[in-house]
DNA sequence: CTACATATTAACGTTAACGTCAACGTTAGA
DNA sequence: TCTAACGTTGACGTTAACGTTAATATGTAG
């Protein structure tokens, strides 16, 4: 399909320019298994691809919006491998019984994987009603202050209060 | 023992019951200020109301669902005590010059907040359709395993999936 | 080839968020 | 009143998630 591989490879310093994390953080983030591990030159310095960006920025989101631990995206992290392209969606599975097993497994945790996420996603969702009404409360504070304070001023649908 | 007034008060073990949190983790959050300090009886002994199990009952929603910092959960610490009840919505402030503008101020921070929130939740959103997408291919390989592998399955669901 | 910026590993340091233990005081039931 | 269960305050221990430093090797512009 693709003519040749991508040869196109960044440094650590670049990939910590592109992620926004440091480059302790990448190295750490390799050394727990949060990333693939990327080729070396001759000499070891570490040559990543764009894949590896785009996985660690599925690791950022995951731990910055749903307020993973690390130990937790280590459970979602072969999701994140797939959707970035670092593994391919039949392993080197040969017995069809095994592969369907295996899919079969995959397939249960991805629904209760996004069951989770909808249920956060509820919670949010009141949380935020809650805030909102909140506000609103405040809101009205401020009306009642302001055409207390200043009666004349405002755009008037306020009928005038005592005193 | 019962006295005739309806204030119940709950010892830290109750707390600890109704919230899941330990003890330990209970006077933490009150020593970091993530909760009002209850009253003491006259022997030293906290005596918490039902409004401190609701208050830390936010706060774990707020660490949980958020994933915020504990310090994070500082800064949204006033709308949840006003959402408890510990705190009046109009303080003890009696300009009102003072009053207005400190209910300005949450408005906007409440106004942040809120579209912090609504930010997260679109993630989130965007998070969930990638997943799914990627639970309809395994889906789709499972089909295609059963298929293969059970041939005269009365499973007829067969659409355009190949091209 | 030289110089110098950048890379590597190894090791120890740091902070948040509690856990655990000790020594002691309080509460409540028999 | 006695006592076992529960509470209180230090104070030190622990783990996750990195930061920092050092000693050394590698990459590259001139």
């Amino acid at each position: 399909m693709t003519s040749y591989k991508d040869v196109t490879s960044y440094k650590i310093d670049d990939v910590a320019r592109e992620t926004g994390l440091t480059k302790r953080t990448i190295r750490y983030y390799e050394e727990i298994g949060l990333m693939p591990a990327p080729e070396r030159s001759e000499g070891g310095t570490r040559r990543y691809t764009q894949e590896h960006i785009e996985h660690l920025r599925r690791v950022i989101e995951a731990r910055d919006v749903l307020g993973f631990s690390l130990q937790e995206i280590q459970e979602y992290i072969v999701y994140a491998q797939e959707l970035t392209g670092h593994r391919q969606l039949y392993p080197q599975i040969q017995e069809p019984e095994l592969k369907l097993a295996k899919l079969r497994e995959m397939d249960g945790a991805l629904d209760a994987q996004l069951r989770a996420l909808q249920e956060k996603i509820d919670k949010i969702l009141s949380m935020k009603q809650e805030l909102e009404q909140f506000r609103d409360r405040v809101s009205a504070g401020i009306a009642r202050l302001e055409a207390e304070h200043d009666p004349q001023s405002t755009k008037n649908d306020m009928e005038g209060t005592r005193k």
